[in-house]
DNA sequence: CGGGACTTTGACACCTCTCAACTCTCGTGG
DNA sequence: CCACGAGAGTTGAGAGGTGTCAAAGTCCCG
């Protein structure tokens, strides 16, 4: 049981499909600034991404917005639940996706290795999302970011001598609302990391991990 | 992509299980107070809730710890990802589950109704885990308490003239690592609730809603 | 009746938000 | 080439919500 009143939304009643026989996965390409899908789009398909970087998120009403994810190459988004995403998903850096039926996930369709593919991603998303209520829930605005850091420095980063340099594609305020913050404290335990030599900032969009031991020690709440 | 660093784990590898044949789903009975699984048990059975309560959870080193979900009759407890479990289980009110082989949800094993049922399962899992997240990470205190009594009030409330009665199984430690708050903080706010007549506690463990849409209203953050 | 666990209440501190001003970057147009 | 403006990011001051710590109250069960 999740705590989910204020957004109605349709059941879950699994959608007989009409009977379109295979068809090869279809790549595309996308731009940077445009959708891959929107709330209430449709759910046809399930994304696979190759290169580039997405941004997934929800936003209430009252112009409460948060970003669910960042998607990078390897990621899998637009897991279906009714008919309709309850998600958004833009397109950070231009991007390639495979985009696969939904059916494929659902029925499996004869396609037994990427269904299960699939579906492990799917299981993946859950255990991931459990992780994150812990950090969104129970971290401080430093515990947040160093966490944040951590995980894309080990990701995405690239050696730049003995250190690891991080392309953050995001802007602040994306960065706010994955993490359950404003752009201030952002911006303020940024710098704060700055000042005690953890990280250096090259410009804004990129970080130099300076000490990785301090910041996972950070992000683990261990007061250093 | 989320953040999910501090906690090591064993990788998806999809494991090649062992060619056993099938076998008819076991119900079994749960006494509350104990483990329906512990994190690091090996992740086996995907349990179907039939009756009673249960608390999904997760413990940091730090002794800090978030609850994940209460599960309730229908919920679909223990989504496998790699071989063991990473949350912990435990019976909150005496309880019956039907305990399904994890084969069942990852090859499907001739149990085609089953397997899409339990499929069906995981993405309405990831769909209300997304919706938590705004909860978590974006209301205030009244509004997640306003959230959450909605939701208990919905699902498994029981009319009492003209009002609703809710049982909160759960102590208050339990909704306030459900919610990402301390239990002082859920304390006061359902004595807020009570001094405006919203709620009435007929005892710690039973609320009566009294305004049902005062509530709702509260829980989505409009200042009534 | 007494003990223990849980809950409530109060006082206070502090983290993070809000609001506001300033800086920086970058692109545009004179 | 420089001025200008727009948008993003940074920094500061102050307020407020929530956590922490402590004490009192409540309930259950032996």
């Amino acid at each position: 049981m999740y705590v989910t009143i204020p957004t109605t939304r349709s059941n879950p009643i699994s959608t007989q499909p009409a009977p379109i026989k295979k068809a090869a996965p279809i790549a595309r390409t996308l731009k940077a600034g445009t959708f891959l899908y929107r709330e209430g789009d449709e759910a046809k398909r399930i994304y696979e991404l190759e290169t580039g970087v997405l941004r997934l998120s929800r936003v209430l009403e009252n112009g409460r917005r948060q970003v669910i994810a960042f998607g990078y190459p390897g990621d899998i988004v637009g897991f279906p639940n009714g008919d309709e995403y309850h998600t958004e998903c833009e397109v950070l850096c231009d991007a390639t996706v495979v985009a696969h039926r939904r059916e494929v996930l659902e029925d499996g369709e004869g396609e037994t290795i990427l269904h299960k593919r699939l579906l492990q991603a799917a299981l993946r998303e859950i255990s991931g999302m459990q992780d994150h209520f812990m950090m969104l829930g129970r971290k401080s605005a430093e515990e947040k970011v160093a966490s944040f850091l951590c995980v894309l420095a080990d990701r995405v980063g690239s050696p730049l001598g003995n250190y690891t340099q991080v392309t953050l594609p995001m802007c602040r305020s994306d960065i706010a609302d994955f993490l359950s913050l404003s752009t201030e404290t952002i911006s303020r335990t940024l710098t704060q990391l700055r000042r005690n030599n953890v990280i250096a900032l090259e410009n804004v969009h990129t970080i130099i991990v300076l000490k990785p031991d301090t910041l996972l020690n950070l992000s683990a709440g261990d007061d250093c």
